[in-house]
DNA sequence: ATAGTATATTCAAAAAGTTGAATATGTCAA
DNA sequence: TTGACATATTCAACTTTTTGAATATACTAT
């Protein structure tokens, strides 16, 4: 259960409202581990629970009123604890694959569709993924540790997209050739 | 939901009981779609309610009864109808990556301990899956139309795992020189 | 005015997955 | 004959995730 995890590693960059929270999960940690508004919400709410994050209600006049959370030391030991714990790779649970087990139960052009729609979003992603690169670190080598650590999250899901884009080709080759 | 259409599908090679199914998930749907014999025994339940697979009991002496199942017409369609549905990109949740993402927090060796234990983990698994396809397929132009798909999940693995393991490389390097 | 959008939170219910068992039959080896 | 192992199924409780809302404030463009 990581989501509590992937929570107070963000709040550790800045205090944030559950909305917050959520609106910047999108594009950092929300690749490897997305959660909806009301996950973020329920789990806060455990982790004040806890004593892991303190919330803090702000008023607003320009805006709804919100409550601001912030990691406590407890929350932060939590945090380490959970990381010196080993975990086993993440176990996978994809619907694509799946179908291409089926495969052979549909005509071809079934598989060829949804194997084109698939390499559009790898490619989408990527791109996605290359800009950030771009914009977010010109050279690697003089990134912060902090920020290093984020490269390489997003150095992953490049790796992760472009084994899917060399596998799509295959796979539409593949199954475009057979009878 | 691709339990129910992997149960389907791994019946649709042979009608299995559910300890059958569980045992044939290992070393195949399973490395892309998990389930434990609860979970399956659930579902053959639920199949069987809405007639898209039927039990048959069998009375064995040598071994303790079970019940058979095989996939109905109607669970054919079922089947195929899902596969023509469109689906997205498998939804990621990776702890390791969370625990990149938190990595500055904790000291370096920790990471690299858990970097260096998850590469060995991947280059474990694509040994695995070198050997499945060096003994399933030796020449993948000759497998039937059944198998062709198989042969491509088997690709797939085998992408993701040298990604991770290219990346595990550089995520090492990295942590290393990181002061 | 009012409709749309962004901010901000909460509720309820269902579906899916996890954990940890318990039960029963039969084989095989020490 | 005892204990370990493989086969075969089921139960109960729990956590996590998903789905589909409802509510409220305030800004902005028409």
């Amino acid at each position: 259960m990581a989501l509590a995890h992937a929570i107070l590693a963000t709040l550790m960059d800045c205090p944030s409202s559950g909305y917050d929270l959520r609106k910047r999960f999108e594009g950092s940690v929300g690749f490897f581990w997305q959660a909806s508004f009301q996950q973020i919400y329920r789990e806060l709410a455990k982790l004040e629970e806890q004593g892991l994050v303190q919330g803090d209600a702000i008023s607003q006049t320009k805006r709804p009123d919100k409550k601001v959370f912030a990691v406590t030391p407890e929350g932060e030991a939590f945090l380490q604890e959970w990381i010196r714990t080993p975990c086993d790779t993440a176990p996978l649970r994809d619907e694509l694959l799946v179908k291409m087990f089926a495969g052979f139960t549909v005509p071809r052009g079934t598989i060829l569709q949804e194997l084109k729609a698939h390499q559009l979003l790898h490619r989408q992603r990527l791109e996605v993924f290359h800009h950030i690169e771009q914009t977010f670190c010109s050279d690697p080598k003089t990134l912060s540790d902090h920020d290093r650590f984020r490269y390489l999250t997003l150095r992953n899901g490049i790796y992760f997209e472009q084994g899917w884009l060399a596998w799509c080709e295959e796979a539409i080759a593949t199954v475009t050739q057979t009878s």
